[in-house]
DNA sequence: TCTGGGGTCCTAGGACCC
DNA sequence: TCTGGGGTCCTAGGACCC
């Protein structure tokens, strides 16, 4: 039996949703306005998280560095992201999508798959899917995209056929007329990378991907990606829509300095402030982590990356901090300037089975201690925040 | 104009074991 | 003494996603 999927695709996500907020506290909406969601905005090396409409138009992209965009639009309307308030709308619409069919896969916070395969008939289904996406619109106050299709791979890049507040289907039958014009960019998974080795090689359109031989496409990415592509290029995807949410696999920080750093005491710092938030946040969910990752990366954009197993799994900050440590110095030779330092865990367990030791460090205990303020220290600056917010 | 932050998966080489 | 083949783990790097 054929399935039917659905994509939602919320438009201009963090844009819309500070829109939204806005409006409802009398302000002008600027999704009517050249305007963008950054980090920072003084900060030079901002970059923009999401752009309005008006502001697409005028060729300003998510993932630009905001002063580039100034440059393009002096007048820009520049807003700060509000995490809180997105995970809100992000429940909102996920909650709705719900409804309409329990098997629902959670893509990321702005995106979700469902499978409508018992709820809808692929006569019925585009109906099914304005009336969702007009459901949004009214009781949200923001605008999706929903892509249908047979499977998740076609759904989502119906989604993004034409924006914004679209419903768009791509049907296996469809693959030939509204899937194989497109460029190979345009097929999930294909990058910069990917479409400048296919190019090179004459495969510009999905369709002369979906056409070619395996043999030449392994030749040009690899196997494993050769047979992925040649199936998704053909519309071909069997993946279910997973209604479990997957528990983590690795917990990262990182720090982009204002401007390139080389004195090891301001490293040090940036490494230490990285560590006090990943350890925070693996004890939050209470897990511990076996292995320990630092990795740095200089003005050209050069990554190199340390990592490292622990004897036992840890979720002790100064633990972690102190492998980091000893990472950078064998990674960094401690003048170079630096424009970014990073730290990461992976491993993780929610094993709490404890080797109980005699002989185990004091210091140990000393650590726990300090970690135990900071998490109460970080849980009442939650708790103000969010007071602050309601009042 | 000068490029954030947080993830996932894959590959390839080397070490080590049987 | 020399050789091989398979499996697993670790590490570093790269590509992609939102």
């Amino acid at each position: 039996m054929p399935r039917i999927i659905f994509h939602i695709d919320v438009n201009s996500a963090f844009l819309s949703w500070s829109a939204v907020k806005m409006v409802q506290a009398g302000e002008a909406d600027i999704r009517l306005v050249p305007s963008v969601v950054s980090g920072e905005p003084s900060d030079r090396r901002s970059i923009i998280t999401a752009a309005s409409m008006p502001a697409k138009k005028l060729g300003i992209k998510t993932a630009q560095p905001v002063s580039m965009a100034l440059r393009t639009c002096p007048s820009l309307v520049i807003v700060r992201g509000d995490w809180t308030w997105y995970k809100q709308c992000s429940e909102g619409f996920i909650d709705i999508c719900r409804h309409y069919s329990p098997v629902l896969q959670q893509f990321s916070i702005d995106e979700c798959f469902i499978d409508m395969s018992d709820c809808c008939t692929p006569e019925t289904a585009v109906a099914v899917a304005a009336r969702l996406k007009d459901e949004i619109k009214t009781r949200l106050g923001f605008t999706v995209n929903v892509g249908i299709g047979s499977n998740k791979l076609l759904a989502k890049m119906a989604s993004d056929f034409e924006k914004p507040d679209k419903v768009h289907t791509l049907w296996s039958d469809e693959v030939e007329t509204k899937m194989w014009p497109l460029g190979v960019r345009d097929l999930l998974w294909v990058g910069k990378k990917t479409e400048e080795r296919l190019t090179a090689n004459g495969i510009r359109t999905i369709g002369d991907l979906a056409r070619l031989g395996m043999g030449s496409l392994t030749q040009m990415v690899g196997r494993k990606f050769a047979e992925q592509l040649h199936e998704n290029a053909n519309g071909r995807d069997d993946s279910p829509v997973h209604t479990e949410t997957e528990e983590a696999k690795s917990v990262s920080a990182e720090r982009t300095f204002s401007q390139d750093l080389s004195d090891p005491r301001d490293i040090d710092r940036a490494l230490f402030n990285v560590a006090c938030i990943v350890a925070h946040r693996i004890r939050r969910h209470h897990f511990r982590a076996s292995t320990v990752s630092m990795f740095i990366k200089y003005k050209d954009f050069s990554v190199v990356q340390k990592q490292c197993q622990l004897e036992q799994p840890t979720d002790i900050t100064a633990v972690i901090l102190n492998e980091a440590r000893r990472l950078l110095t064998e990674a960094w030779d401690g003048v170079t300037p630096l424009r970014q330092v990073g730290l990461g865990v992976s491993k993780l367990t929610h094993d709490y089975y404890e080797q109980m030791s005699l002989f185990e460090d004091p210091k140990l205990g000393f650590y726990r201690e300090w970690d135990r303020k900071y998490d109460a220290q970080r849980e009442e600056d939650a708790r103000l925040q969010a007071y602050e917010r309601k009042s």
